[in-house]
DNA sequence: CGAGCGGGGTGGTCGGACCACTACGGGTCG
DNA sequence: CGACCCGTAGTGGTCCGACCACCCCGCTCG
């Protein structure tokens, strides 16, 4: 005896998917908000708490929900950097052809984030991307340039006022990723172009000029690019 | 006595999909490959089959695996459409100024898109560009209307030879997410503008013009981005 | 009044049973 | 001889009940 004519279509857990996305969806479950137990969930929904446990997994992976042990389910706040979490396994394991592509979209966006930024960013962000600069420049452990790096470029990312872009291009920028495609790319003396490039788009960003900040960041990223679609050639 | 030194961090299930994640990073299991039965896992991996089956369920969420009932479990293709086809939820569950921010972000990979398009489209493509186009202002029932308008814009971004970038675009023009946007929308006389813009797309397309399709993608998600921001201004 | 310590409730894990479906092969019929 | 049908073994899908690990909160005791 349902409370609602269940829908016949589909695995169970993933009925149950659908319904409480739907029920997030419908503003039925608010941000933050914590979720009944997982029993009484399984009651609710008429199914096992076993489907129950799966959907929620289910829901966890895409960032809807985060489960806390002891405590309960919760609603995320749904904003891009919990719905894009899972974006990253993309970057990590794709190859070849694929990474180039990528690469291309980061291109795409890290310039249109940086001619953003140059027109936005404030005295205090525009600080933290010089601190991130000097830092960088400062030592040649290759594990701390690369944080500084990352946090350069996120710092632009989060100064152009697009989250949502930010998230995605954190998500083009993950630790693996980056470690991976640099590894060789460091190697060829290009530790010396990467520093002038970065302080390119810092003078860009500091003279407030978006064009300039455009063409920096296209070619900063556009440099990889190359040299990663070489390295496929032959 | 595991075969392998067990990392002590994080919950069971985690680990398993961590450990599956990795096998297919480092090419031990191939696209297309089947995996071991469920039951089996369960024994490589030293767990019970429940756990198992949250982590096939999360990595299946993240398009790395697919469930076949009856047969098995396969790794998919590993290409940009099966990793981002989750991508979506964060279209359909996106409100307010993340709406913006998302038809921003498709402003921009939109117009690059179509002008990568103008370069690179072959004739067959420009004839189903074409087809889509005479069948869009052939109906006017919505939802027919609809369709074809998102197979236009993909047989694009298809055309533009960048797979992932094709997929994400396929993810931010969900059918419930332009439904939503576009249910008042269109109500306001934008569909004559809106094949003025498509029949502009397809020109610049046909005179394999870059720029030209650059503007006039831009144009077209602008247009639609501008309405949206003064929906939510007041 | 505060720190320590429980206990109840929560998610996390486990094992085993059964169901639904697929794939494969042997048998049958044309 | 070949195409078809059907049974069966094996797979993922679901359910149940028990126990474990952890968090939170209130109670107690110093």
């Amino acid at each position: 005896m349902d409370d609602e004519s269940a829908p016949r279509k589909g695995t169970v857990t993933q009925r149950a998917v659908e319904r409480i996305k739907a029920m997030i969806g419908e503003g039925r479950l608010e941000p933050g908000q914590r979720l009944p137990t997982e029993r009484d969930l399984a009651t609710q929904l008429g199914i096992s708490r076993s489907s129950v446990r799966e959907a929620i997994r289910a829901l966890t992976v895409m960032g809807l929900l985060e489960a806390r042990h002891g405590s309960g389910i919760y609603v995320t706040r749904l904003e891009a950097g919990d719905l894009l979490e899972s974006f990253g396994v993309v970057a990590d394991l794709s190859r070849g052809p694929q990474l180039v592509e990528l690469l291309e979209i980061r291109r795409v966006l890290e310039s249109t984030a940086t001619a953003l930024a140059a027109a936005r960013i404030t005295s205090d962000q525009l600080a933290e991307v010089e601190k991130h600069l000097a830092a960088m420049n400062a030592t040649d452990d290759p594990e701390e340039v690369l944080a500084h790096d990352l946090a350069f470029h996120r710092e632009i990312a989060v100064a152009a006022g697009n989250e949502t872009m930010a998230a995605i291009l954190e998500g083009l920028s993950s630790r693996t990723f980056r470690a991976r495609v640099w590894r060789g790319y460091r190697e060829e003396g290009a530790f010396a172009r990467t520093r002038r490039e970065h302080a390119a788009i810092h003078r860009a960003l500091a003279a407030r000029d978006p064009e300039a900040a455009r063409a920096a960041a296209a070619a900063h990223v556009g440099e990889v690019e190359e040299w990663l679609r070489a390295q496929l050639g032959p």
